[in-house]
DNA sequence: GTCTATAATCAGATAGAC
DNA sequence: GTCTATCTGATTATAGAC
């Protein structure tokens, strides 16, 4: 993504004081400000990925300043450290979640599980969730100071938390099983590595792994 | 585990070659292989610890030499890189699981595929499993490599595979799952991170934690 | 804000004396 | 085989010019 041929180039002229003040200024700070955002949201795109495909410690700084095609330096103007970067792509995918939550379609709350965890699976085998490694204090300590981040997680396992005592208390999940304990549970979809290996096997497509292990997940490996 | 304090202590004085040749040289040799044995399989009882609390990427091999109270250098001298020190950890656990296997008393295979999976959990909870991330290549080419670890997993993968597919044809596993798909879901439960989030929210008993996964993982989610 | 160049640190691995 | 001391390379992060 390339930022140098804008059409607004022709206004890069010297402004007075004045002319920012009077007109100029709020276009211009729009115009800057998109681009500041334009060129993070690259970044952390970039970083995403590389999440994804090779997790948060082998993964480095110098591989996503690359790959946006900027010097290290500046992508260190944007977010203050590695671990800044990473919560920034967690937020990213947080805040997808949160709108494919708002546009799903009514159903039955174990409907809107089975989609939720359908929608992780399918981020995962596209390369577009980043893992974190849950041992790693230094990040844990970034994460759990963001507030972005905690604000999303909080939204969505609300939302999903709600669902599944919905379900539970309709008798479509098990109420057995504390809520907390069914929610790790799904959000462990997102990072299962059944995932990776089923696809590594080359068997199936990522349609029938996806619905495969939703199924064992949600119906177990008994015989029902 | 230290071995300075040896009750052959004695016996540490210079030989003649005469003296190794005719009767010392037999005792000194099995006693000094036992050694080694003994100091080797200390540092990989402690790489497998720290694997287990840190992962691969997060375990120096500074903390593994301080753990075990060895210069690193020495620790070099028994394995030639990280990832072979990591692969030993991996051996070490699947000469357990076959020791264990081993012992498994007669059931239906249904109970015996349950025994595995309530053994590598409570393993894990104990902090004695290693955590090795699948995505690391020079591991992944390193383990490839390992003869008995190979072997190992081979063996383990027989016995658990016969019993799927005894499983499945008695009626007491879905037998529309692929065998090789409810493999690899089993030994997914050896590095689930639902275990460590139940663990760290203090609610549930090792017992309850291992027993709620278990049920989740046979049983699924949903009501029966 | 972006760049080049570099500092600072850390971790895997080794040299060489004993 | 074990030690101390060191090398080597990679990586996070920053300084300073433009």
């Amino acid at each position: 993504m390339s930022f140098n041929s804008t059409p607004r180039a022709g206004r890069r002229q010297p402004l007075t004081a004045a002319t920012r003040d009077v007109q100029a200024a709020p276009v211009r700070v729009s115009f800057k400000t998109q681009m500041l955002k334009a060129r993070e949201d690259a970044i952390v795109q970039a970083a995403s990925r590389l999440l994804a495909e090779k997790g948060f410690d082998l993964m480095t700084v110098d591989q996503v300043a690359a790959d946006v095609g900027i010097a290290k330096a500046s992508l260190y103007k944007h977010f203050s450290s590695k671990e800044a970067l990473a919560a920034a792509a967690m937020v990213q995918v947080l805040d997808r979640a949160r709108t494919f939550l708002a546009t799903l379609p009514d159903a039955n709350p174990l409907d809107q599980l089975k989609a939720v965890v359908r929608w992780m699976m399918q981020l995962q085998l596209a390369g577009e969730m980043p893992s974190l490694p849950s041992q790693n204090s230094s990040l844990r300590a970034t994460l759990m100071n963001n507030k972005a981040y905690l604000d999303g997680l909080m939204a969505a396992s609300d939302r999903i938390g709600g669902w599944i005592e919905q379900a539970q208390a309709q008798g479509l999940l098990n109420p057995k099983l504390p809520a907390i304990a069914v929610l790790y549970t799904l959000y462990a979809r997102a990072c299962d590595p059944v995932l990776d290996f089923l696809k590594m096997g080359g068997q199936h497509s990522d349609e029938q792994i996806v619905e495969l292990v939703l199924g064992t997940c949600f119906d177990g490996l008994v015989s029902r």
